[in-house]
DNA sequence: TAGAAACCTGACGTTGACGTCAGAGATAGC
DNA sequence: GCTATCTCTGACGTCAACGTCAGGTTTCTA
């Protein structure tokens, strides 16, 4: 398929699927005209890069882990920089449900206080 | 306090506490000769802003929160607005989670092969 | 009352992951 | 074969949350 279609069927931009073979993240086959041609295999790659840098992974840790991914061993330092990113993956999420509780108490105090009549203004 | 003790007391630069003010999301005092000064409540609002950033939350929207993040109470607008960025930590959440259990496949089968000496040449 | 240390404003620099535009070539459908 | 649509490269723009630097003022300490 060409780009185009790759990026409907990922919901990622064109120009975000250039920017990533840019980075080494995502490679292509060339027509005789020079256009970008990919297998099926691509749209995986793809979500899994987004998945990555949803984990606040940056391109160039992925680049460096990409080949091990795809065929599912590692080198020892590999290894180790993914249980790295686990770990930083975990101290997000618990940063998040910290949040979320002070968002719930904010919420909830909020949504009371509005109950009983004593809203505050807004900016 | 001046502003190099309370971002000693934050662990957020003199640059950032600027930029917050900036911004109106962090108020302060000025002496004769211009320089700020807070007061302790100062802190916790530096916490709770550094929360909000951790959340994924725009200075732009904080700041229209702030007011009621401050009292405790809040517009019906507001409380739709928190309850909005809510779900979306959520779903932040969510996605995390969704990406830890991909790291851990792939770490898992990593060990394994890495164990079993097949390792990947590194990059 | 020095002088060092902290602080001020303003302004430009940085980083990552793209957006957007221009000008030109490639493909697909009729 | 024509034309609409897609794609190409290259390059500059963007945005948020600061970093950093310059040149000057204020505050604390000895």
């Amino acid at each position: 398929m060409r780009i185009g279609e790759l990026a409907t069927k990922t919901g990622v931009s064109v120009r975000a699927l250039r920017y990533y073979e840019e980075q080494g993240l995502l490679e292509s086959e060339r027509s005789e005209g020079g256009q970008r041609h990919y297998g099926d295999k691509a749209v995986d790659r793809v979500r899994m890069i987004q998945q990555l840098y949803a984990a606040g992974i940056s391109s160039a840790s992925i680049v460096e882990m990409l080949p091990c991914l795809a065929t599912g061993v590692a080198s020892p330092e590999v290894l180790a920089r993914l249980r790295e990113h686990r770990s930083s993956v975990v101290r997000r999420i618990d940063e998040l449900q910290e949040t979320l509780l002070q968002l719930d108490s904010v919420i909830a105090g909020a949504a009371k206080a509005l109950a009983s009549g004593v809203p505050c203004a807004p900016r």
